[in-house]
RNA sequence: GGAGAGAUGCCUGAGAGGCCGAAAGGAACAGUUUGCUAAACUGUCGUACUGGUAACGGUACCGAGGGUUCGAAUCCCUCUCUCUCCGCCA
């Protein structure tokens, strides 16, 4: 979320920003704010220059009854009646001045990094870097749905069967596959400096503001009927939010965490052709880094964890690359997004296996996330990214790695596996 | 699920209508002293909004939200959470 403070001091600057981001009518609803907060603070002043008033009254009236001089304390009761209803006329009304003003508030997304390119759509996106090669086939290559057909590894009918449409059921060398993948990429992340976090896979309504699900992206998540708790969509719900309403001081940080969960989503009304079998679901397993950082070095760890992402990926021998979201498509919490696309080469199409992001203090402000820094409290950055989501990673794999007969498990995960074939 | 107890600052913990933004101790930080470590002494030691160039003020916050009162950490109501005992249970 914006600060006020900022959008006041920085206003053309928020302008383009939000125009950049393709936010709808952005003068006006800047200005809007500004004036709803104008109003507020008028309110409020009001209401506290009552409140003084009567304070000071109240202790009147405490000297005088200590004092026994009980009808002067008395005479002075009825001086604040008046008060009174001045105190609680504009109190409501500054109240309903702040509501208003954070209803608006909420609505904004966060303002793009300088370097995020202009643009309205994915094909507007800024490749920075391709890595590797597609790889060739002397054979008609199957598509991953077809490949956990034929090897009996993945099975969508049974998931189907207990749940629903997009909740597969991983079974044998695929679950097996599953869980090498993830203890790697814990295992990665351990030894880069994160530290293992496993939190709550449900969340309550706190937690989904803090990191901006809430309220813009009400429709994107599951929600318990009895409880109203959310399940996650990643794991940085839960693992920011371990920050929320947390002063920390320059010693703590940097914070580097990484942890594995399912994530949930309903993907409501975008379901197609083009997301066939484990392209999109509705729950997936994620690893997932976070980071806290102050301000000034929190464009630094974005591109670390760029580089570590793509390690990753090396590792995995998977041909991806690298683009930098424009305006348009970025998210809406974010100030500059990297995504991750490996190839998957039965599709032949780029699939997103990361998306690493700088939030600066758009979340902390939410959070209330703040370090002290000779004794003022500021807001710190937080960022994070996926390291890595499986499916789609699954996917390219199974897809990059097949042969007529079998499909080869990259060498960095033979350990894991316990096995190097799936046949 | 049933019965009881409780929620105060970084921690422990007092406070029981006005003098309480809140005692005291500890921790932490800064300084003094000191062969080193330690100890001792002194000081600092909440957050947010708001007025002011500043100095310095104002307001709110003692789990959350309401209420009573001239005045609430303190009294009343609702909710949440924690602990103890019982029940149930991976």
């Amino acid at each position: 979320m914006l600060t006020i403070p900022f959008i006041r001091t920085n206003t053309e600057q928020t302008i383009a920003g939000l125009k950049k981001k393709r936010f709808a009518d952005a003068e006006a609803i800047v200005k809007q704010i500004l004036e709803l907060d104008e109003v507020r603070k008028n309110l409020l002043q009001q209401a506290e220059q009552a409140l003084e008033k009567s304070n000071a009254i109240a202790r009147e009236i405490g000297g005088l009854m200590k004092s026994g001089q009980t009808q002067e304390a008395e005479a002075k009761k009825a001086e604040t009646a008046e008060l009174k209803i001045k105190i609680k006329e504009f109190g409501e009304a500054a109240k309903k001045a702040e509501q208003d003003v954070q209803d608006v508030l909420v609505t904004l997304p966060n303002l793009p990094h300088s370097s995020v390119p202009e643009g309205k759509t994915a094909d507007d996106n800024e490749i920075t870097l391709t890595w590797g090669k597609v790889p060739s086939f002397d054979f008609e290559p199957l598509a991953h749905w077809d490949l956990i057909k034929k090897y009996d590894i993945i099975d969508f009918d049974l998931g189907n069967k207990i749940t629903g449409a997009g909740f597969p059921v991983y079974k044998g060398k695929g679950a097996r596959l599953q869980r090498a993948l993830i203890n790697f990429f814990l295992d990665e992340a351990i030894k880069a400096g994160y530290y293992e976090i496993q939190p709550p896979i449900l969340i309550n309504e706190d937690s989904g503001f803090g990191t901006g699900q809430l309220p813009d992206k009400e429709g994107q998540m599951y929600i318990t009927q009895a409880e109203g708790l959310y399940l996650i969509p990643t794991a940085e719900v839960p693992i920011t939010n371990l920050y929320r309403d947390v002063i920390l001081t320059e010693k703590d940080l940097p914070i580097k965490n990484v942890g594995h969960t399912p994530c949930f989503r309903r993907e409501a009304g975008s379901w197609g052709a083009h997301v066939r079998g484990l392209n999109r679901l509705h729950q997936f397993d994620k690893i997932e880094i976070v980071q806290i950082r102050k301000p000034e070095e929190s464009y630094q760890a974005l591109e670390e964890m760029s580089t570590y992402v793509q390690g990753l990926l090396q590792k995995l021998g998977l041909h991806y690359r690298v683009l930098r979201l424009c305006g348009g498509d970025m998210g809406f919490a974010s100030a500059l997004t990297y995504d991750m696309e490996a190839w998957s080469g039965a599709q032949n199409r780029w699939l997103e296996v990361s998306s690493v992001s700088n939030f600066e203090t758009f979340q902390a402000n939410r959070l209330k996330l703040r370090m002290k820094v000779d004794g003022k409290s500021v807001l710190c950055h937080t960022l994070n990214g996926s390291a890595l989501a499986l499916p789609r990673i699954v996917a390219s794999i199974l897809e990059n790695n097949q042969t007529k007969d079998g499909i080869k498990i990259p060498e960095v995960l033979v350990p894991y596996c316990g096995f190097s074939v799936i046949q």
